[in-house]
DNA sequence: GCCAACGTTGGC
DNA sequence: GCCAACGTTGGC
C-alpha cells in the first residue's frame, strides 16, 4: 500500500467539504502539474493519504482514501490530465501543523518541506506513521 | 535544445 | 506585501 498527501486551500476545497461527500467520494481534479499527475497515476483503489490545508491553516487535518483510481479529469480540455476519486476518512484527533512537521527530524525529507508547491505527494510508511502518531 | 522572463503558489 | 521555488513559455 502506498501513502499520499493531498494539499488544498481550504477556501477552495476543504477536508470538511470532502467529508460531506461521504462514501460517494469526490473527484480530486484540476491538477495541472506533471509530477503530481505521475503520483496520481500510481494510486490504487484503497490507498490511504492525508489531507493538508495550505494557506492560513497549514496543517494536516484528516485522512482520505482513494476510492477510484486515475480517470480522465472532467475539468480538463484534453485527456492528458487525470483525476482520482477521494473519500474523506477520520479526522485527526488534533491537526499536525507544518511547524511540527518541519521540527520533526523524521519528517525532514517530506516534500511538504522540500517542495512547498506540489499538490500531491507520496509519503513513506514511516513518514505516514509518524504523522499518525503526531496527530493522535 | 537552451535559457531568460514571467506567472503562480505558498510560507513568512 | 514580499520573496523563494518551481513550472511554463517563447525567443534564439
Amino acid at each position: 500500500m502506498k501513502y499520499w498527501l493531498f494539499k488544498s486551500e481550504p477556501e477552495t476545497w476543504s477536508w470538511e467539504m470532502q467529508k460531506k461527500k461521504g462514501a460517494k467520494g469526490e473527484p480530486w481534479s484540476g491538477v495541472r502539474n506533471h509530477t503530481a499527475k505521475l503520483n496520481m497515476v500510481a494510486m490504487k483503489k484503497g490507498d490511504l493519504g492525508f489531507f493538508y490545508h495550505s494557506g492560513d491553516e497549514k496543517a494536516v487535518v484528516g485522512f482520505a482514501s482513494v476510492s477510484r483510481p486515475a480517470f480522465p479529469d472532467p475539468t480538463a480540455d484534453d485527456d492528458a490530465w487525470i483525476a482520482v476519486e477521494l473519500k474523506a476518512g477520520k479526522k485527526l484527533r488534533r491537526p499536525v501543523s507544518l511547524a511540527e512537521v518541519k521540527a520533526d527530524p523524521k519528517l525532514a525529507n517530506i516534500l511538504l518541506v522540500r517542495n512547498g508547491r506540489i499538490s500531491v505527494m507520496s509519503l513513506t510508511d514511516s513518514e505516514f506513521d509518524q504523522i499518525v502518531k503526531l496527530g493522535s
